[in-house]
RNA sequence: GGGCGCGUGGCGGAAUUGGUAGACGCGCUGGAUUUAGGUUCCAGUGGGGCAACCCAUCAGAGUUCGAGUCUCUGCGUGCCCACCA
């Protein structure tokens, strides 16, 4: 008996209606005095830039449900959302369109907070800040203040990274294959006096504690472990041959071929360059030229596709142990920034030397062969590998592990060399030469010198209404700003004009949530110690070396000063999400193939976008977007809506704790449907696999039954259908939430279906009472018999060989063995 | 050049521990309902064959009673680092 419908799934209607409502209910407020286990879930927060396309929605859907489903698993969830304010494109829309950055950015957050409340999303909003804010960044500069006391800060000359399109110097991190990160324009190098952070005081704890991330993905561990780039080897120096002051330190991992260097290869910044002119001034000539011809070249052009190429500069090292006479190059692929400038080359077994070397016909002398190997006449390729030394003096005959150790002992002995470790990455530098940041709270004064600014006259304010031309730094040419006094003597002094990366910011941003409005401190470490770490950390790969690198470090400065404390880490699980394509790129503003969200709301509703972004892929995959698709959420959404209106009416109350008394086989299979979906849910959350695609595909088979069901009137009042769709409800929270509390307050509840539980799966609900037995001969299959679960092997046997196909298969010949898996095969090898 | 992944229908994907390959969705085909359909519902949809069956998870080999899953080789593809001594 078919019946009319009367009304449709108004998701307009519906959608504003609830979120209004949860809003006004508050039922996403966090509590600290919740006696629930603790789960902190956090996507990385967004950069304020305008508008938010469905590339954005991917990622705050996936975090937003995967927050609900451990609120229904009964976890005390905390899930806040703010903004990392501070940053170059507000200050580019300055200088572009004339614009104030503070009202720029504010008006983006105000916007983006729209969206991001118009996705549905569940956060506690009373836990959002700005990092823009003041009462943020007055503790950027108080913890720079601290970190300053511990030597973690300092200012020092260096060759830095300046971007002339941004007109700042720029992280090593934020130097990607030689371009800005941020406009891709070729980064200059420059010697400038700047802040750094002493990253490398921690890089062997950011390096060992890798390994405690079990819930990070391998590729991200892998790329900081690169990173970070530690390496064990020998820092020795050279003699200069008539040059006593001048000592060339050099810095090998591979001291074991020490009797096969043939030359000095040094960078042309290095400063014993200077010393080695004036030993040989015939020279000088050809080096200054050399040297002057790197540095008009872009950082881009010197390290990629670069020929090696270096000149002589008419001095010589002499080898502290076979006492050989070697020239010393000055050379364009030494970096000035490792080690010590300066390298033994070794032509016979490195590659870079062996180009070098026979570009320049430097002699290559071979002392490592290949384990078992005689030499066998000039090498074609460096021999990079360990091996066997010879012509290595007293080393000769040893293995490359041996001779490492005695020589690097032997070097000690002689007072000339050490065992060392190297980082390949450097301090980081903050110092940015811009306005729309947090400005450094320092003082300079002609009597005292560099002079901290004191706790209590924090924060620094960055001064409002201050022109902004793209031409120097801002905060320099603002006398009010820059002018003050000094705070230990009184006298006029000079402010500090640079402002701290933005990294800063979000370095520490995790902690504040969970006391996001204290006055005195950062955070209260009382407060903080039962809400750390982090337990689900979302974000996109782009981060593994900037943020990710950062905030671990922060992390174990606040664990040493005792701000916080337990496990030394501050994000236990990482999540990259995939990213959503569209004509099979990558869905972005600056490609120009942005699909926005508030289109999508207005013509296909919230929980259909929602749907199709979790359902279409696991999160961490790449996610094409299509139209399609999503129409094809919107036609899920309506068979729900279709299944479940004949009850609206009919309002009556269901208990869901426990089973329904049901008898046949299609209403075992409905409530089995809805255990089926229950269960993969509650897998997923529990493994932390959170593949929640699978679980929307349990659902649609649900729906499918349900549908079939419904239309006939006769299964109204059926305690199988009954139950199921007031589980439906509970089953669409997470992913549907608006039309799962419309569903659930039509069926007669009177409060929101997100303050619920999730249904523990019933084993007795996912029992089946026939199992499918294949069976197989030769490992292939032949069969499928219907059996009752437990069945012993040997009835399964006796049942299989009855098919006639198994017959068939088996034929004359005898069974050799048979293998049995309960319940799921039998293979009956002839 | 080095490191780390990944290759399953027309498409997105499922198969979590080696045990029914292709769940679920999209698309497509046919049918029903409708004045109409860009609605809804039903059925079909990896390839071959009339059929019994055979073939099929990039290609090739191996381990195993049994391989999408484990091992090796090759090919393709993606990402990251690219002179780091």
């Amino acid at each position: 008996m078919l019946e009319e419908r009367s009304t449709t799934y108004d998701f307009h209607a519906i959608e504003s209606a609830w979120q209004e409502r949860w809003e006004r209910d508050r039922i996403y407020l966090t509590r600290d005095d919740d006696q629930r286990p603790k789960y902190y879930v956090l996507e990385m927060f967004p950069y304020p830039s305008g508008d938010l396309h469905v590339g954005h929605a991917k990622n705050y859907t996936f975090g937003d449900a995967l927050a609900r489903m451990m609120r229904m698993q009964g976890y005390n969830v905390l899930h806040p959302m703010g903004w990392d304010a501070f940053g170059l494109p507000a200050e580019n829309a300055a200088i572009q369109r004339g614009v104030d950055p503070d009202s720029w950015t504010r008006s983006n957050i105000a916007n983006m907070q729209r969206q991001i409340r118009l996705m549905g999303t569940g956060y506690d909003w009373t836990r959002e800040f700005a990092t823009c804010d003041p009462a943020y960044y007055k503790w950027n500069q108080w913890l720079f203040l601290r970190m300053y006391e511990k030597g973690l800060v300092y200012k020092r000359e260096a060759p830095v990274n300046w971007c002339p399109v941004d007109q700042t110097v720029l992280a090593n991190e934020q130097v990607e294959g030689g371009v800005c990160w941020r406009c891709g324009s070729p980064v200059e190098r420059r010697n400038l006096s700047q802040w750094f952070l002493k990253i490398t005081a921690y890089a062997d704890r950011l390096l060992q504690d890798l390994d405690l991330l079990e819930g990070w993905p391998e590729r991200i561990k892998v790329m900081q472990r690169n990173w970070i780039g530690r390496s064990e080897g020998v820092t020795f120096s050279f003699d200069v041959e008539g040059v006593a002051d001048a000592k060339i330190s050099v810095f090998t991992t591979r001291i074991d071929t020490l009797f096969g260097a043939t030359y000095v290869a040094i960078a042309a910044e290095h400063p014993v360059v200077e010393r080695l002119m004036q030993a040989a001034p015939k020279k000088r000539g050809v080096i200054e030229a050399f040297r002057d011809s790197l540095k008009s070249k872009s950082e881009l052009e010197r390290t990629s596709l670069m020929e090696k190429t270096g000149v002589f500069t008419g001095t010589y090292a002499i080898n502290p142990l076979s006492h050989e006479k070697i020239p010393i190059w000055v050379t364009n692929y030494v970096l000035a920034e490792y080690g010590t400038g300066a390298v033994m080359a070794v032509p016979a077994h490195d590659e870079r030397d062996f180009d070098f070397a026979k570009k320049h016909g430097l002699p290559i002398a071979q002392v490592i062969v290949p384990p078992g190997v005689q030499v066998d006449g000039p090498l074609t390729e460096a021999y990079v590998e360990d091996g066997r030394l010879i012509a290595s003096g007293d080393y000769t005959g040893m293995s490359s592990t041996r001779a490492r150790a005695a020589l690097a002992q032997r070097l000690e002995a002689m007072g000339i060399g050490k065992t060392t470790v190297n980082y390949r990455f450097r301090d980081w530098l903050i110092s940015r030469q811009r306005y729309w940041g947090t400005p450094i709270p320092i003082i300079y004064c002609p009597k005292d010198g560099e002079v901290p600014v004191p706790d209590d006259q924090l924060p620094v304010f960055l001064p409002a209404n201050v022109p902004i031309t793209g031409q120097g730094s801002p905060l320099a040419n603002d006398p009010s700003f820059i002018n003050t006094t000094c705070p230990k003597c009184g006298g006029p002094a000079r402010r500090e004009s640079d402002t701290m990366d933005t990294f800063f910011d979000s370095s520490w941003y995790y902690i504040r949530y969970i006391d996001p409005h204290n006055e005195r401190a950062p955070w209260d470490p009382a407060r903080v110690r039962p809400w750390m770490p982090v337990d689900q950390y979302i974000g996109g790969a782009e981060h593994a070396v900037l943020h990710l690198l950062y905030a671990r470090f922060f992390y174990k400065f606040f664990i040493d000063m005792g701000w916080c404390t337990g496990p030394p880490e501050p994000f236990t699980r990482l999540f990259n999400q995939g990213t959503l394509l569209y004509n099979g790129e990558k869905m972005s503003k600056s490609r120009g193939n942005v699909i926005g969200i508030d289109d999508t709301v207005e013509r296909h509703g919230v929980d259909a976008m929602r749907l199709f972004l979790l359902a279409a892929a696991p999160a961490e995959d790449a996610l094409p977007w299509t139209e399609e698709g999503i129409s094809g959420r919107v036609r899920f959404l309506a068979r729900v809506w279709r299944a479940s209106e004949p009850f609206f009416a009919r309002a009556k109350s269901v208990p869901l704790d426990r089973l329904p008394q049901v008898d046949g086989e299609a209403q075992r299979a409905i409530v089995r449907a809805v255990h089926v979906a229950l269960k993969s849910g509650a897998d997923e959350t529990n493994t932390r696999r959170f593949h929640f695609n699978t679980t929307t595909a349990r659902l649609d088979e649900l729906v499918n039954l349900l549908t079939a069901a419904t239309r006939d009137s006769r299964y109204w009042d059926d305690p199988a259908v009954l139950y199921a769709i007031h589980a439906l409800p509970i089953l669409l929270a997470p992913f549907a939430p608006h039309m799962a509390d419309e569903l659930w307050s039509r069926l007669g509840y009177a409060t929101s279906v997100h303050l619920e539980r999730w249904i523990e799966p019933d084993a007795a609900a996912l029992a089946v009472a026939e199992i499918t037995l294949v069976v197989q001969v030769n490992g292939k299959v032949r069969a499928r018999i219907q059996a009752e679960p437990g069945i012993d092997e040997d009835r399964a046997f006796s049942l299989a060989l009855a098919e006639k196909n198994v017959k068939d298969f088996v034929g004359e010949k005898s069974v050799r063995m048979r293998v049995y898996v309960q319940d799921k095969l039998l293979n009956l090898v002839v």
